[in-house]
DNA sequence: CTATTCATTTATCATATGATAAATAATCAC
DNA sequence: GTGATTATTTATCATATGATAAATGAATAG
């Protein structure tokens, strides 16, 4: 593992919670590094979430099929933890997989090793309940922002919360994260 | 504070972990009875969380106003725990409120006492985790729920999954929180 | 019990979005 | 660099849902 990748990540949990140095050395110990191309799925469907992510480099999304029809779920960017929860979380297979939309270098931490440290470490049980805390709160954000709202007023939030999303990412994987058709995001786009 | 009341919460409790007595001795000690009659906000809208409660009796629901329009963030039944997370993890006032539906009994958890708690025992902070956790789950299947399902579609699966929400609460109430109008409601029942 | 308020349904019309198809534009493999 | 694939836009038509208004039904206060 690369010294410079895990500084990074170590960084990233600072805002959260400061941790022991012996606590970061065991995170260290099961981290692992990952470099993959764009366009690739880093865990397909169907597999039990049993790894967290961070990435270090690049963007990733977070997508599964309705009725044959491809949903981006999420959005993740350079310094933030991805993770399928409802599968991380009750040990179950998830129907999501996550993909790399830019050559990306990502961090990998085993769930199941990290689960053990909470045991030694309260400090990092911590940290990690503070990270999902934060993600859920996005998540409940989220659904305020899709609830009575029309496809309109989603996109104007988009571009003013997460210009990002607009300028790195495939409009196609755009349109179904917010709820619409490609073709509808287009015309949504073409009266501004 | 009444002993059959805390033994319902225990019990719920127990779903998520097992807790040494000295932790439930300390948790009670932090708990409030709170009798409270149909109709009646629990928190009002603008003040930060600083209670999380459960419901021993009694259904309640979470709302807020989109323009001026009162909308049904989601439903909570007995033996379930409440929070606006948005406000009790971040420490900000929260711009939404929560209302019993029905005459009902609710034990109230002081939040600052409860993650003062968490330093002693991290069994506490451990079953929070899990609870919290779990919660969010839901509210990642709650988004996968509206992306991209239409207004019969949805209705439809609440028919299913929770049809207590269809026969206990208000439609009008139902109607903003599956994102449509009491109207469209209405209309969609009557086609089946 | 009665009157009043509130909740639900029904009807009509307007509009945003979906479905489909085709035209352009951009990206990628070789 | 060129052709092939993929992404985006544009256009047309169909439909689900919103907005509004009015009628019916249920709940509540006094």
């Amino acid at each position: 593992m690369q010294e410079k990748e895990l500084v990074q990540l170590f960084q990233h949990f600072k805002k959260y919670t400061a941790l022991p140095e012996k606590a970061e050395e065991a995170i260290a110990a099961i981290c692992s590094p990952i470099t993959i191309k764009k366009n690739r799925d880093l865990q397909p469907i169907g597999h039990t979430c049993k790894t967290i992510y961070f990435i270090n480099k690049g963007i990733a999304r977070i997508y599964y099929f309705k009725d044959g029809i491809d949903v981006t779920e999420n959005f993740f960017f350079e310094n933030s933890i991805i993770a399928r929860v409802e599968s991380l979380f009750t040990g179950k297979p998830s129907r999501k997989a996550i993909q790399v939309l830019e050559d990306a270098e990502i961090t990998g931490i085993n769930a199941n090793l990290l689960f053990k440290l909470y045991d030694s470490f309260p400090e990092i049980e911590r940290l990690f309940r503070k990270i999902f805390e934060a993600a859920y709160v996005e998540t409940v954000h989220r659904i305020e922002g899709i609830q009575f709202h029309t496809a309109e007023e989603r996109y104007k939030a988009l571009l003013l919360e997460a210009p990002d999303i607009l300028k790195r990412v495939p409009l196609k994987y755009v349109a179904s994260y917010l709820g619409i058709t490609q073709v509808s995001l287009s015309r949504i786009r073409g009266l501004m």
